[in-house]
DNA sequence: CTGAAAGCGCTTACAG
DNA sequence: CTGAAAGCGCTTACAG
């Protein structure tokens, strides 16, 4: 029983008789056989593995590409790794680095802020990349994005319609990629013209609060905040209320992702809604494409957003 | 330049002059060179890999485990593997064969129920494992969980001591590890002799308002809810509410988790809480301990945790 | 300090 | 239908 003749049971090649088949199987139960994917890999030169990058697992989309990703990978056989950045530049650089070693098929991933040259660079050597929220133009590559420019003007616009005049921003010192608004609108007119001031906080409920803060002191009049997720607008609305500003009446508070408790604080959020589903899958699409046919220069997917209105604006 | 003396500079083994570590160096630096740790792997037997499987990917514990995990994995120069099997004992097998072939060299499970034999034949063969919320009688494997036993009873007690006397239990269809309280305790007597009820459902806002509806059916005079976690406590009281009964007046709810937003909902949600970056420290430190000495039966890592009281009971 | 040989567990051509 | 040879890119002894 040669080496070969394994392989070629094992790969279900054909080119064996049912009983020397079936001899193997038997062993292979018996031994409790499994190939070898390392020395697989090695010479077929395809892992059976992808990588997916995050640069912060807060993210509340994370969870859903996750585990989009994992279904999708799962049913063309191929293992995940996963590894976050953290946000920091030279990690994402080490990571990336990490995976092409153990010489993954393909990755998608939400890259640190001005890290497109990176990817770019790997993705020029062969391997198809997937930047979520970013555009990386160079072959095998392609972005996934959400349409928060969209997003931005309907909930501008909603505030206008319904009388806010004082509009503050709250923003992420985390680099913003695409799945948080507010990066293109740095002069503070939010496309709207309105009067209005951007801050920069933690992405978390009680940077939200602490935001609220630094915008009242900047703008006393304050009548509405656009904040870049929703935990910071639950820390903002919370925050509203202890200075004794009731929201909607006096502040009107919008947020983004639509997270499960977003329809359940009080009072429920008016939120952008990214739809966490539509997203996975149109990012898990787009790498299986540039696996499946590499080379390719590629347009970026650009989905749709939705303002969710509730009570809170 | 041999491959030998490649091999000495890259793995800073010394033995080599400056002059020739230098020209390779710069070899390295100029062709882009990266070391093919299938190669590496296939023959020091390690792969630099190690995986993490979870149960379900909507479980808030699960972010931090796979964070904590993940920093953890770094320092050790390890890329992670992730996977989930959804809950379902077949795909959980396919995932442990399937990393098993990737020659990972140690894992983190939330097991699926009832697969303790399964990840016992795993760390015979010599794979560590650490188990969460789970047992696993068998060497190279041991578990990590909280004590949800005691939550458990501090809640009950709580809610007795502030005169509930009808506790209705709404726990998860999907089968509860250590991470979800109730399982234990079939008979509905929640180990306090108090009046009873026990419901499944999804571990969803909206299980939780049909779990909710489901009990009040069972038991009008309900006055009390515990839930398998924040968000079935968050659907519950949305319901009750619904139904005319205050909360906490009419019916007390505590949760399980401690949730960010736990403490923004209204009311405010009284809760167990399980500290997950203690959790992630604790799983993370387990498995770098089976590794270092393997062979090795352990004692398994049991996690304390506490009542938070809140608004909600 | 440096290198030629053998081999990790597979698969790819090629021969019978 | 089956197998002997070569080689993927490394590392482990061992020799100079």
């Amino acid at each position: 029983m040669a080496p070969r003749t394994v392989s070629r049971v094992v790969n279900d090649e054909g080119g064996y008789s049912q009983a020397t088949r079936q001899r193997i199987l038997d062993a292979i139960e018996e031994l409790g056989y499994r190939p070898n994917l390392l020395a697989r890999g090695l010479i077929t030169r395809r892992s059976g593995t992808v990588g997916l990058v995050v640069r912060n697992l807060a993210d509340p989309l994370v969870l859903a590409l996750a585990a989009s990703a994992q279904d999708s990978f799962r049913e063309q056989g191929r293992s995940m790794f996963f590894a976050s950045s953290d946000d920091d530049a030279d990690r994402q650089g080490a990571v990336l680095q990490s995976l092409w070693s153990h010489a993954v098929e393909g990755m998608i991933v939400i890259p640190v802020r001005d890290s497109s040259p990176q990817l770019a660079d790997y993705s020029r050597r062969g391997l198809p990349i997937v930047a979520v929220g970013s555009l990386v133009e160079a072959r095998n590559a392609t972005g996934v994005m959400f349409d928060l420019d969209a997003g931005f003007r309907l909930a501008v616009r909603h505030l206008l319609d319904t009388g806010r005049r004082s509009i503050g921003m709250i923003g992420s010192v985390s680099s913003s990629y695409a799945l948080c608004p507010g990066e293109e609108d740095k002069d503070g007119t939010f496309g709207a013209g309105a009067g209005s001031q951007m801050v920069r906080v933690q992405p978390t409920v009680e940077g939200g609060a602490a935001g609220l803060e630094q915008l009242l002191e900047l703008k006393p009049d304050l009548d509405a905040i656009l904040a870049c997720n929703d935990l910071v607008a639950i820390g903002a609305v919370g925050a509203a209320r202890a200075r004794g500003r009731r929201v909607p009446e006096d502040i009107g508070v919008i947020g983004c992702n639509d997270i499960e408790p977003a329809g359940f604080v009080t009072p429920s959020l008016t939120t952008i809604r990214l739809d966490a589903g539509l997203f996975a899958a149109a990012v898990a699409a787009a790498l299986q494409g540039l696996i499946d046919e590499p080379g390719e220069q590629r347009d970026p997917v650009v989905l749709p957003v939705e303002l969710v209105v509730r009570d809170s604006a």
